[in-house]
DNA sequence: CGTCTAGTTGAGTAACATCAACGTGGGTGG
DNA sequence: CCACCCACGTTGATGTTACTCAACTAGACG
């Protein structure tokens, strides 16, 4: 009887009981009203590294919050390598610019071992008629999804390596203040190699760079863990703002 | 009386006569639904070349529907330089992205002259709870910029001068296709110089790719008159296809 | 213990930016 | 109506950034 409730537990926790209930979707339901999303949310076994969330030209169902551990998105360029879209952390969504089209347009997978909430988009869809904040929480999503990518383009189009690295450093570590965890020191989820794809970087420009950073005291880096030792300046490079000291803001 | 008439159709075309309909907002409603969403919609004075329909951090009010001319938004980098988002053709909704903020985060401005329909967002809000069809049309034009913009960072990211000139000058071709012109032979809308801003590359360069384009048969341009002589292979060029004999699509 | 992948570092190179000069056409003011 | 001006576009010469190729190291994993 009490293992079986442990179990359930450690397995099924509920939308009220997750700490993360406040950055994702539930935010946007009343206490009484989250249990009716929970009970639409299927959760599955962890993912292992490498494994596929779904496949690009999957057909479209869900949407999914990351729950634990981290994911990236992707597509195929027309030679055939793969161009990375996203990266997501916990309470991220994923999956929803597939929303309107009847298959995902991009690949999402595992770079890490990775826990998620599937959310069923026809039952999220119904549920919506009749919680319009829901929906336009979903729209938020969304546009904010859109002025991300504004931005994305702007560093793709005119930042040099540098201001790209140090604005993809200071856009984690927002991410991760976000959800309580240091804006100092992390540990990176991606590869070299995935974070150059993403930042249209070869990684050999990518590691330069953070050597060069190391060299000048911006930042101390071993391996994946990361530690910002100079935000403030770490942050004029990549043209955001500093509001308060050590305090990193997103750059918006 | 008939000149009133007149003056009416010219300044108030309706949405149910609009030759645009079918392509713009009214498609997600029933033809006698038509009319409540046309009832919402403000026709103001064309906007010459050079003025603005709002500005970056604007009060967001309205979302916009190009009805002729063209648009551009952009925003500005930290130095001050504009950096272009996109441009906006007839039929397509521009101002969505400010969506859910209080302000618009780009400035939009006529590339030429240019006439909306303003769509007062609270109204349309209002509008979309009663009408599920036009809630998911909204999501579907969200989800579609999501998209795009994926394409255009694949573009920043891992296309040459070359393949980013030729991916601009296809879709634009199978926008102007879309509305029923030639996607043969059109008139670029914007100057060389916003080209190559919204595309990442030096004016100079931009103007090299088309004198090399020409020179190889690609293209016919003079000035801003552009005739695609050989859309095979700009299509090949841009990693698009080509689905039947001169017939250009749109690189998803 | 060998193998494999990820990461780092160096040398050479290609692609595009920058700088400069010049032509052209449209708009404006005399 | 003409002359001038200015923004736009083109072309050439040079410079710079980041890519490519190659070699090497260290840690992970069977």
């Amino acid at each position: 009887m009490v293992s079986k409730l442990n179990v359930r537990q450690v397995t099924h926790v509920a939308c009220r009981d997750c700490s993360l209930s406040q950055l994702c979707l539930p935010l946007a339901l009343k206490i009484e009203d989250i249990d009716e999303l929970d009970r639409i949310i299927k959760r599955g076994r962890p993912l292992k590294k490498g494994e596929h969330l779904f496949l690009e030209g999957d057909p479209f169902h869900s949407v999914y919050a990351v729950r634990s551990g981290a994911l990236k998105t992707y597509t195929a360029t027309n030679e055939g390598e793969e161009q990375i879209t996203g990266f997501y952390l916990p309470s991220e969504l994923v999956g929803l610019s597939g929303l309107d089209t009847e298959a995902y347009p991009v690949s999402a997978q595992a770079i890490e071992t990775t826990m998620v909430c599937e959310i069923p988009f026809d039952r999220l869809e119904k549920l919506s008629d009749d919680y319009p904040e829901l929906r336009r929480q979903l729209m938020r999503v969304m546009c904010r999804k859109i002025r991300e990518d504004q931005q994305m383009k702007l560093l793709l189009s005119k930042k040099n390596a540098d201001e790209r690295i140090a604005t993809f450093l200071i856009n984690l570590a927002s991410r991760f203040r976000r959800r309580g965890f240091s804006s100092q020191s992390f540990r990176l989820s991606m590869s070299r190699n995935e974070m150059g794809n993403y930042l249209g970087l070869a990684v050999e420009t990518v590691s330069r760079v953070f050597t060069r950073f190391q060299k000048n005291g911006l930042i101390n880096a071993n391996g994946k863990e990361i530690e910002i030792t100079n935000a403030m300046e770490l942050c004029a490079l990549a043209g955001g703002k500093l509001v308060e000291h050590q305090d990193i803001v997103n750059i918006q």
